[in-house]
DNA sequence: GCCCAGGGAATCG
DNA sequence: CGATTCCATGGG
């Protein structure tokens, strides 16, 4: 991998395993607006980001070289070896069908505060809608940042009331975003310890919180905790394990945690990335 | 109208 | 324990 400065862009060239569309479009993040063919402007970490590749290149603008390495460098997750991983995890057949489809997939290193809020609003919805939802969280209670809006800081949302997130359209899951801004904006859980906790610490401390799962807490992890082990599990990925692993019969979410497990190890997050995006594209 | 969506809490056996 | 039901809301 290479990557230089050029006017108020960075451009970066001769890598592998990192396709902007993939990596946005696999689920793991909602805010980004496709611009054309491999051209994205997406919203994270405060600042309005646009990504355009062809062929082996991709731009990054507005970037100056200090910005990439320090912030986009880590958010894309860069500078992990992707096509190890994806080495290792090759040895099973079904997921070489899965990476063969989605070989340019990384995970996003997100805020942990937006990522839990969207994916606590994500439960029992389609895809567009979260991404419709968290959009208006943000245009009400964000920083403008040019044309578009940051997601609101802990403390910008501390004073919205259930009333106000419903009218966001937020549904039955207001009450528990009203949940999760409370424990975190009073420091009964505090985000920026979660780097230096154990995983299992980490998803407790998630869990107390009324309204998060093991899934959303699996998400958080996996997608804003570098918790490469985490599996998070929702529908779509229960139908793909049940139908290339165990000829479409049902299992419960017990046995299919047992399964990542034993089957993708310390690998599992990215399995499943690879497997939702095949899954759900097919 | 009915079904489902990147679930989770409450309830019931 | 495991299984079922309810929860808001919009789109197919």
């Amino acid at each position: 991998m290479k990557y230089e400065s050029l006017d108020d862009k960075v451009i970066l060239s001769e890598y592998t395993s990192f396709d902007i569309e993939q990596t946005l479009e696999c689920g793991q993040c909602f805010r980004f607006t496709k611009l054309g063919e491999k051209e994205y402007v997406i919203i994270a970490l405060g600042k309005v980001l646009h990504i355009k590749q062809q062929g082996n290149l991709t731009e990054f603008y507005p970037c100056s070289l200090q910005e990439f390495e320090t912030i986009w460098l880590h958010y894309f997750d860069l500078t992990t070896d992707y096509d190890h991983i994806k080495n290792i995890l090759s040895a099973d057949p079904v997921l070489e069908k899965a990476i063969a489809y989605g070989s340019g997939i990384r995970i996003l290193n997100q805020d942990i505060w937006e990522c839990l809020m969207s994916f606590m609003v994500s439960q029992n919805m389609t895809i567009a809608r979260i991404k419709q939802i968290v959009k208006t969280i943000a245009e009400r209670y964000g920083d403008p940042i040019g044309d578009y809006y940051a997601f609101p800081t802990v403390q910008q949302l501390k004073r919205v009331t259930e009333a106000e997130l419903l009218d966001c359209k937020a549904g039955f899951r207001a009450k528990y975003l009203k949940e999760a801004i409370y424990k975190v904006s009073s420091n009964i859980i505090k985000l920026d310890t979660f780097e230096q906790k154990p995983t299992l610490e980490i998803k407790k401390e998630l869990m107390a919180i009324f309204g998060v799962g093991e899934k959303v807490a699996d998400c958080v992890l996996l997608f804003s905790c570098q918790r490469g082990e985490a599996f998070p599990i929702d529908v779509w990925i229960k139908r793909v394990v049940q139908d290339a692993y165990f000829e479409g019969k049902e299992i419960n979410l017990r046995e299919l945690r047992q399964f990542a497990r034993d089957k993708y190890g310390e690998h599992a997050g990215i399995a499943q990335q690879y497997l939702f995006y095949f899954g759900r594209n097919q």
